[in-house]
DNA sequence: TACAAGAATATAGTATACTGTTTTCACCCC
DNA sequence: GGGGTGAAAACAGTATACTATATTCTTGTA
């Protein structure tokens, strides 16, 4: 049961203007989990992590509140936690996912500007080094930055919020399934495509692609059925009822 | 700025097993909210709902925070509120709603039991009734019945989760729209043609039914430029980035 | 009367303390 | 050594108190 590390907060001195530390706290939190900091048996304690960054138990606890709300975490007995998702989870999150993110990357090919466009190809030669070297970790990365700067330039918000949140939850998903090389290859090549298609601008053909490069992503995750999660456990749901 | 009536929460005597306060002041809130109990100058304040419930600030507080986070409420300097949603707000939250909800119909054919198409048949008539007597507050009943009927027997929750989340962003929206007859025969049209195809077990015609009828509500709330929103003002925007 | 400066107020945010429940662990009996 | 039993610990949830800031009210002055 590892525990990330946790930087004091409250960055100047007695000021208390500027974002809440309930803000501070959560986004150093979704950094973790973005980054893999966090893992399946890492348990979320508030005091504990209010006591390192400087705070009290409260924006702490709003903030991995929040995190629960939206589904990255579950509450448990004994700290916070991530959801172990089970197979039927996961299919319903890539269900979500195919039918905004096509949407959303026919939307992008409108909304991409000239650095937006810049990143990208920053990112697909990134994915490419790490392709060559075999290095996963940074073919994740590559990923999740190219992910992110095209959903970023989204106009609209409320759609780019709810994909970042169903993507990132099955972030455990990446690392199982880019083991094997070939995968590897394949998510490169998808990146290509998807890239050429914002450059082209051509709506449909980011629409396609991105249904492709989701469709491989499922796919892959479910080509072995993998040793655990067979059965469905709790699973990290979504609490408004 | 009229205030809404909270009841004394904690149902049995300082008992404190069951759902957490903070779970209860939740759905209060948000039956409130689909009731249109709470208005546009309503100013949700936590210590009077504290008081009004006989509990303390946290668990009300942490529920108006899950509401702003689902994105039904804004915190402001005086008090929570609704947000006064732009007319591309409200255009964002539509084609979210055109994604997911055809789709998510569709499923519904395959995940209804009988007693699901029962409570569909029956919101019907109330919705017949409704356009007969020209009741707009009981038209509305019926379609959120309708609505939440067919959403809640999805096996999806993720997708039904986020589904209710939009749909009842825009519950400001059918009260303005409902108010000639002629959309209120189309509204009641539409739920038709949607049970006829849940019944018949037609995935593609619910599909289809269920885009036309989003498309239908998105033009009635278009069609007239109405006064106010015409220049976004702050928009009741989830806050995770 | 208009208007500006300062006081009062209302509210979100944060801190600390208390409570009840679940889990863990040591101890004891068989 | 296995298993039950009770004490202790760990944790989420709740309550209360304090703080800072934005708004509103009041007062004084031109």
């Amino acid at each position: 049961m590892d525990t990330p590390e946790f930087d004091k907060i409250r960055p100047v001195e007695g000021a208390s203007r500027g974002p809440s530390l309930r803000r501070l706290i959560y986004q150093d939190l979704r950094e973790k989990l973005r980054r893999g900091d966090i893992t399946t048996d890492t348990r979320l304690v508030d005091v504990e992590i209010a006591k390192a960054a400087g705070v009290s138990r409260m924006p702490v606890r709003e903030a991995l509140l929040q995190l629960t709300i939206e589904g990255h975490l579950v509450s448990t007995t004994r700290g916070f936690a991530l959801p172990d998702l089970s197979d039927a989870d996961v299919a319903d999150i890539f269900e979500v996912r195919k039918l905004l993110e096509p949407r959303a990357a026919a939307n992008a090919t409108r909304d991409l500007d000239a650095a937006g466009l810049a990143r990208l190809r920053c990112a697909v030669e990134q994915a490419r080094e790490a392709v060559t070297t075999g290095s996963i970790a940074d073919l994740v990365e590559a990923n999740i930055t190219f992910r992110e700067t095209w959903i970023a330039a989204l106009r609209n918000r409320r759609l780019a919020a709810t994909i970042l949140r169903f993507a990132d939850q099955a972030h455990v998903v990446r690392r199982d399934t880019l083991g094997e090389p070939e995968i590897r290859q394949i998510v490169l090549r998808g990146l290509i495509r998807l890239r050429d298609a914002f450059e082209r601008r051509d709506a449909m053909a980011a629409h396609d692609e991105m249904l492709a490069f989701t469709l491989e992503a499922e796919r892959s995750f479910f080509r072995e059925d993998r040793a655990a999660g067979s059965i469905p456990p709790v699973s990290g749901d979504t609490n408004n009822d």
